[in-house]
DNA sequence: TCCTATGGCTAAAACGTTTTAGGTCAGTGT
DNA sequence: ACACTGACCTAAAACGTTTTAGCCATAGGA
């Protein structure tokens, strides 16, 4: 049983495969065609099922109409999100989405971009990781339909979406320091990242214009080693530094600081105040609920997509701005 | 700047696209190509950085390389890793993942299914929702790879793997008969989908069995209204039932659960013993930590793969059986 | 000298569409 | 009788590959 061509409904109704071809794409009227033979046509191709070859109309157009997101861990929260809410406005346009995670390494993020493009993806969805800068050069040079997302190469004239990091921990540590904590830890990752940087730039920043701090607490995990070995480090450096409250840079950080915490028995928030970045269920269910910088997900995977229609021609109102910061959402829980 | 293609090269090199071809697909040899104009060709290729067009590819040889995955969605836990470690393991044989979320609504997964096709995936996986049955047959009638994941559909005869529902259920009923409880109730949804038929049944299967507990307790909670009615459902039916322990059929009710339990007060596991099916950071991190039974996430994408792939002819060894169930894991934590 | 084998390559069809540039025929006006 | 118009339809090229079936030299053997 084989699959139906447009060759096949032809020969069927006896007309030509262009003609075929044409009333299948409504352009019947536009070109004349009886709307005897277009009945006819429309029937036969109902009746047997046909079923356009992508494939075959990607070649002859140049258009797949499929888009390829990349992103660095499809099993983490804040990525799934993501995904999810870029799935759902792409098939708004008609657009399907192959992804692919990066797991942070910048040679599998560089080989799956280069599958990308021989896989002709109309556009990019990116969150770029260390080793794609200059991959992503190529792309926006070459005028590819391109959004970054979560970070962004400073040296790099492309469109991105990103959370307001700055504003973000700015108001997270104006929240602390309102509630009188004046020994603020800030535990991120070693990354040159852009929104890693701006992260911890904030964290400085509210330090040096404190008048109750006035020396940085930092500790940037190395996740290499794993979970176990994170912990480690993150315990060591609670033990030794004691600050009365903590700012988890990403979720996941977030989530081993919450083991930790446990893990050497300080009680949230009487020992510690606790706030992370990202919001998460873990975050809201745990005892006490942890307070949050919710990032604004489903309009960041709005914005992206948005702006990448408009650089394929299918937006309607054409976006102001490609280079885009969303504010962050603080969510006061019982840990601080 | 325009992508190089074969004939660009063919013609550089002076050669017809028929030499190009074989070179470029390692057929020089075997085609008893000269090294000289191999060496040529090759050389010309990397420098004007040839990237083969899939898609041409595709249309000639048929195959696109694409596996079809459709999960109900994509931002849950459980389906997130799913898709990790499907698109892990298809990655090892050389192809690509598109997903789509059916958000279990029979309409869109067919719809999904049909887009698909057209897309000329080599291969589905698929975990089915009620409305699917007919289109699933349909696959399976016209021997397309294809394998079912976490359900299936008994009526129709195609390869699956999931977790032995019942035997979980029943591993995470003795342990809480074990631990003396004596009024232990089920909550889980209404779905017709085979998953939770097998769960709810293994329940009554072990109150059958039981001395302790004559009477089942179950609530099907009805998940159309949103979080917060759905939580009420479960409010009301702890207040009144009063059980000494619950097990949750799904993380997400797990997760509906805690906030519920939260909302009226009850301490875990004092007043009520918790179990879960499904593991998930949450119900580690949670306080107390919360007995689950742990899916074999990774094990469950693995055999649904090379099932596949068995399918598709990429499978060194043969896979034995192509309806699989693998065993739940008990993790016992102070919730029971 | 002719025949055959072999090495080195290529022509052309095919995959399933879309689209450009017509073609044919009947009727109408002059 | 002839050109013109309009209605209806189609031929053929093109997208970028892969693959089958062979072509053309040259060398070696009879």
């Amino acid at each position: 049983m084989k699959r139906v061509s447009l060759k096949d409904i032809a020969k069927l109704v006896g007309a030509s495969p262009s003609t075929v071809s044409f009333i299948l794409n409504g352009k019947a009227s536009q070109m004349r065609i009886s709307d005897e033979l277009k009945n006819k046509v429309l029937a036969t191709a109902k009746k047997m099922g046909y079923q356009p070859n992508q494939v075959a109309v990607s070649l002859r157009t140049g258009q797949t109409k499929i888009l390829g997101l990349l992103v660095e861990d499809i099993s983490n929260n804040f990525f799934a999100s993501l995904a999810k809410t870029i799935e759902e406005e792409a098939e708004e346009f008609g657009y399907k989405v192959v992804y692919s995670s990066t797991e942070n390494n910048s040679k599998k993020g560089v080989e799956l971009l280069r599958m990308l493009t021989q896989r002709q993806v109309d556009g990019y969805l990116i969150t770029p990781t260390v080793g794609m800068e200059e991959d992503i050069e190529m792309l926006a040079r070459h005028k590819k339909p391109l959004v970054l997302m979560d970070r962004y190469f400073p040296g790099i004239e492309a469109p991105y979406v990103q959370v307001d990091n700055k504003g973000a921990v700015e108001k997270g540590m104006e929240h602390l320091v309102e509630k009188g904590y004046k020994k603020i830890a800030f535990i991120t990752i070693e990354s040159p990242m852009i929104q890693m940087r701006q992260r911890e730039e904030a964290y400085l920043d509210a330090i040096a214009k404190s008048s109750a701090q006035k020396k940085k607490l930092i500790l940037k995990v190395n996740y290499s080693g794993g979970r176990e070995t994170a912990i480690e480090q993150i315990t060591d450096f609670l033990k030794k530094q004691q600050p009365d409250a903590v700012f988890f840079a990403t979720n996941y950080l977030g989530i081993l600081g919450l083991e930790s915490i446990r893990a050497i028995s300080l009680s949230i928030p009487k020992d510690l105040a606790v706030v992370c970045f990202d919001d998460n269920d873990i975050f809201r269910l745990h005892l006490p609920g942890i307070t949050v910088l919710q990032q604004p997900v489903e309009a960041i995977a709005r914005t992206a997509i948005h702006i990448l229609m408009q650089q394929l021609g299918n937006s309607k109102v054409p976006v102001k701005k490609n280079q885009v910061q969303l504010a962050a959402n603080l969510i006061v829980r019982q840990s601080t």
